[in-house]
DNA sequence: CTATAATACTTGTAATTTGCAACTATTAAC
DNA sequence: GTTAATAGTTGCAAATTACAAGTATTATAG
């Protein structure tokens, strides 16, 4: 069941990042969330955070910077360390896959009643919250 | 939260392909997977279902071989096609996962009480008939 | 205050994965 | 019986990845 299910959210990130103008791997994809989502993350904290090696890491930063989706800023504090943010292009790539992916969502919850949803948008919370606890997995 | 999840899954995945000895990718675990789930499955079959070109799973299923992890025999019936099975040592990898998997999702489910277990459980496979009817993606 | 260690990140190189086009072999269709 | 469709393989070029070794900067220890 968890098989399929996380089977169908890969395909599903991978369908989301064809944004019709500019496409993306569903890596950058999550790059460019986590990226949105931290406050002036590092390099080291985002690759960290993705589970991917961070010299990958840094490739895959070099080829969004050249696809000018995002910017890197050398840290005045601590010279080693880089900000990462998005530019405005990054932005609205970001909004656009979100805008897909939560379009679909809200086709498959159009197969639930308002009970169901409900309690399906409670469980994976829920579900979220016990992986975070989890020591065996899911550090953050 | 989906995202979040999504990628924890991955993860998970990741971590729970290496099972002491022989190591195999994601990927190939869901190949395994899959091919002891269907009966007497084709290439094409599975490739699909994991959404994966043919061509790059006909080289995947190589590797298999090689690894001596999958079998492949000539369909009498049509001679085009061939069958896929696990040979002993990927049913044994493929149960070998399986555990690892069902013990990271134990240990999970351990830090919630019984009525949430039932409720998440219950949730991820509403969540799963709804994507299957849904047109927009997860097609079989 | 200086030598050593640790951290953040980059690059070389080699291996693996992938995607497209072109191919073979077999079956279906008209 | 020719043509079209299907199942799968291979060549090749591009992208991804991992390890080791590198640079630059900061922290630590004596």
């Amino acid at each position: 069941m968890f098989q399929i299910m996380t089977r169908r959210f890969g395909l599903l990130n991978k369908v989301c990042c064809s944004t019709g103008g500019l496409d993306i791997t569903p890596i950058q994809s999550h790059i460019l969330y986590e990226i949105d989502k931290q406050h002036n993350p590092s390099m080291q904290q985002i690759a960290e955070i993705l589970g991917t090696e961070i010299t990958t890491f840094s490739r895959q930063i070099q080829t969004l910077i050249t696809m000018n989706l995002v910017r890197k800023v050398s840290d005045p504090n601590d010279r080693r360390v880089y900000v990462l943010s998005l530019t405005a292009e990054g932005k609205q790539i970001a909004s656009q896959v979100d805008h897909k992916m939560n379009a679909f969502l809200t086709e498959v919850f159009s197969h639930m009643n308002e009970f169901e949803r409900e309690t399906v948008i409670r469980s994976i919370k829920l579900l979220n919250e016990s992986m975070a606890k989890s020591k065996t997995c899911c550090s953050q």
